[in-house]
DNA sequence: GAAGCGTGGAC
DNA sequence: TGTCCAAGCTT
């Protein structure tokens, strides 16, 4: 049955910007609302389970534009008197150090993305620097992100940039999504912060915020819905800039305030308003299954790859599958992630699968019958 | 659609 | 200590 968009009332309704103080100045100057918002308020009305509240919810969620504009000045005010001063929300910061900031958080925290944000783009300010570079260097200067297919990624959209872009990060959402490593949350979410336009950006935390506030769970789904997708554009101010504002307004309250575990409901700007707290906080419907860790191939990889970064030569096979002092090695340099390895006790053909994986990967290539870094 | 892919802080 | 989880993407 082919797909097609629902149909939409809408009627404009202008709204006061919220107070603006001085400390807030690098965040709203960046998400500036115009001095009267005029939002054109849209109403699934043929999903109804978009925008229905659940059954025990409070009255906002008849879904009225005054609702939708109780939710917007509310998360938008909590927003201008709390947001983060993130060095990738200022204004002078390029829509690159954005997409950089973007792929380096992809299921990353912020504190410890901040410092290695802060060292690439000092040595890579622009796609073509880092574009003219090897990408290892990428993958090395990734330091302990985690995810280092991700450094990978970069340095092939960079080059990408530079090639087919005239160095310029695109500007579109699937201009942005063609991008290796961007995914439909990136490119929206970089159209939407570095360009300002109307996109409907879904992560993590927005997924959340909507579970709890409008459908009264607990978590969202394991995996995003088509449903999820069009309650978030539903709730999405008409304009340009008010939209930039709300994407990055929701995702932050539900970076530190709906947290998942233990959310802080006390300091939240619309608890009256949250359908799951209407409920009585109900329990989650699913265990979300943790991933496993100790013993697993994914532990050996970054063992290995941890290697890899250390080295400055090509590391022969001996010392991944050899005890480091038997060949000589001091508990210095490479020494160290060498011992860390092979305290985990992997069997040769879990070290082999990761290797194999590697250079599959092109995390790792072969030279002069050792491993290193791609050059 | 499910599985695979890193890392370290918080509880 | 072990488990959960963080601005996802790719195959």
């Amino acid at each position: 049955m082919p797909a097609h968009p629902p149909r939409l009332e809408t009627r404009p309704v202008s709204v006061h910007p919220p107070r603006r103080r001085a400390a807030d100045a690098l965040v709203t100057s960046r998400f500036s609302p115009p001095k009267h918002i005029h939002y054109s308020v849209g109403i699934d009305t043929e999903s109804s389970t978009a925008v229905s509240p659940h059954p025990a919810g409070p009255a906002w969620a008849a879904g009225t534009a005054a609702d939708l504009n109780r939710l917007h000045e509310r998360i938008n005010g909590w927003f201008s008197e709390t947001a983060r001063d993130l060095p990738w929300r200022e204004p002078a910061c390029s829509p690159w150090g954005i997409l950089v900031s973007e792929i380096m958080l992809q299921q990353t925290p912020v504190v410890r993305v901040l410092p290695v944000w802060h060292e690439w783009l000092k040595r890579w300010p622009t796609p073509a620097a880092l574009a003219g570079e090897p990408a290892g260097e990428a993958v090395r200067a990734w330091g302990r992100l985690g995810y280092p297919r991700r450094a990978l990624r970069l340095h092939a959209a960079a080059a990408a940039i530079t090639q087919d872009h005239s160095g310029k990060v695109p500007d579109t959402y699937p201009e942005l999504l063609a991008l290796p490593g961007v995914g439909g949350y990136t490119a929206a979410a970089v159209a939407s912060f570095a360009y300002g336009r109307r996109e409907t950006v879904v992560d993590t935390n927005i997924r959340r915020v909507h579970a709890r506030l409008i459908s009264g769970t607990a978590l969202p789904a394991p995996a995003l819905t088509a449903a999820e997708m069009r309650l978030a554009a539903s709730l999405l101010p008409a304009d340009d800039a008010s939209s930039v504002r709300w994407n990055a307004a929701v995702m932050e309250l539900g970076a530190l305030v709906c947290t998942a575990r233990a959310p802080k409901c006390a300091a939240c700007p619309v608890n009256d308003l949250c359908a799951w707290r209407a409920a009585g906080e109900p329990p989650p419907s699913y265990v979300p299954k943790g991933q496993a860790w100790h013993g697993t191939d994914r532990q050996v990889r970054g063992a290995v790859v941890a290697v890899l970064r250390q080295a400055e030569t090509p590391v022969p096979p001996d010392m991944f599958f050899h005890e480091p002092a038997d060949l000589g090695f001091a508990p210095t340099g490479i020494g160290v992630p060498l011992a860390a390895l092979h305290r985990l006790n992997s069997a040769p053909e879990q070290l082999e699968r990761a290797l194999t994986g590697l250079l599959a990967d092109g995390l790792a290539e072969m030279h002069d019958g050792g491993y290193r870094l791609p050059a």
